[in-house]
DNA sequence: CCTACCGATCGGTAGG
DNA sequence: CCTACCGATCGGTAGG
């Protein structure tokens, strides 16, 4: 009874996400979720307490999802680049296979109220932190160009903002692909570095 | 008077910006934007017709905008680098000297109704279009590597968004340090290319 | 440019 | 899970 108690609130949180991306957070009503899922308005307060309690739920499972992936990426062996193409690779495997709730993490979080407002700023901060510390450890050891860590970072971070927004599971290019141009265009370029041939 | 009046019109629009920008076009209410303008609610209408022309002003002078300076890049004598070069400035150039509406562009473009949403698409869809054309002939000969044209456009577009979120004037970077950055970043990766080097 | 006000819709509750 | 309903707020108008 329990997890059908939880099947129907994933069911809820799911369609709210759809929803949100669709309209955004503000402009999507009760109503409107009520309908997606077949209920009256009333009746979501039994399966949640509020509105931004679905907001806060779909923020804060998927920052945790990240956090955690970077633990992961943070404790393996490889070196910089090797790290910063395994971000790259989560960030387009939670794109592509959640891609609803990803919004909430990159536009509806600060609809957020205090204090979890403040919560959600602070992981959001951390994964920053944590993400430019491996940039940086490339820097220092040459294996990556001595840009600015933060342009770097936000670059990178926001380069596959796209993803969530085009991507379709059918669109003729697999997510392997997807991963691997990304990756190389963000670590090596979009220059054909052929000067050296040239010379 | 007219001018006084389009003083009025456009002090409304720019402070009409900076609210979507902060809390969205749908959570941002009339009365907010009065109470910005230190008006009532009501007077707003003597200014605007109604919350949409808004949204509409900001979102179709930017794409003009951003058409026009397209235009530009495609008729001057550049390479393809130089052109994908000039267009991250441009964007760089936008959103930094107007931060506020950038959002409308990006985000809020969508709360537009028909038939102004079909034309705003279409708008960004020739803009997309073209900036591609320009990517694929940089792959057709041969001095841009021979990635999925539609990846690389949207990578490097979306890896300006963060800016108009991020970028401060008094902070400590440069314009053109910026562009330098994130236009060599795209074009020749975060990725030192020492290899040749060591063999 | 304001006061006064409109109908519609919002998130949410009471009670069963 | 529903019907019935709440006060608050929404975008916008009338009339001066």
């Amino acid at each position: 009874m329990a997890s059908k108690k939880n099947n129907r609130k994933q069911h809820i949180l799911e369609a709210a996400a759809q929803l949100f991306r669709e309209k955004g957070y503000s402009a999507t009503s009760m109503r409107d979720l009520a309908k997606a899922v077949d209920l009256k308005a009333s009746s979501l307060y039994n399966h949640i307490s509020g509105k931004e309690e679905i907001l806060r739920d779909i923020c804060f499972n998927n920052a945790k999802r990240f956090l955690e992936a970077l633990r992961q990426v943070e404790s393996g062996t490889s070196n910089p680049a090797g790290k910063v193409r395994a971000l790259i690779r989560l960030h387009i495997q939670v794109a592509t296979e959640d891609i609803t709730s990803i919004m909430a993490l990159n536009d509806e979080w600060r609809h957020l109220s205090e204090p979890h407002l403040s919560e959600f700023i602070a992981m959001r901060k951390e994964y920053e932190l944590r993400f430019k510390a491996i940039i940086e450890q490339g820097i220092r050891e040459g294996s990556f160009k001595a840009y600015d860590a933060n342009i770097a970072l936000y670059t990178i971070f926001s380069a596959m903002r796209w993803i969530y927004d085009w991507y379709r599971p059918g669109r003729s290019i697999s997510i392997e692909q997807l991963e691997e141009e990304v990756a190389g265009l963000l670590l090596t370029g979009l220059n054909n570095n052929y000067s050296f041939e040239i010379s």
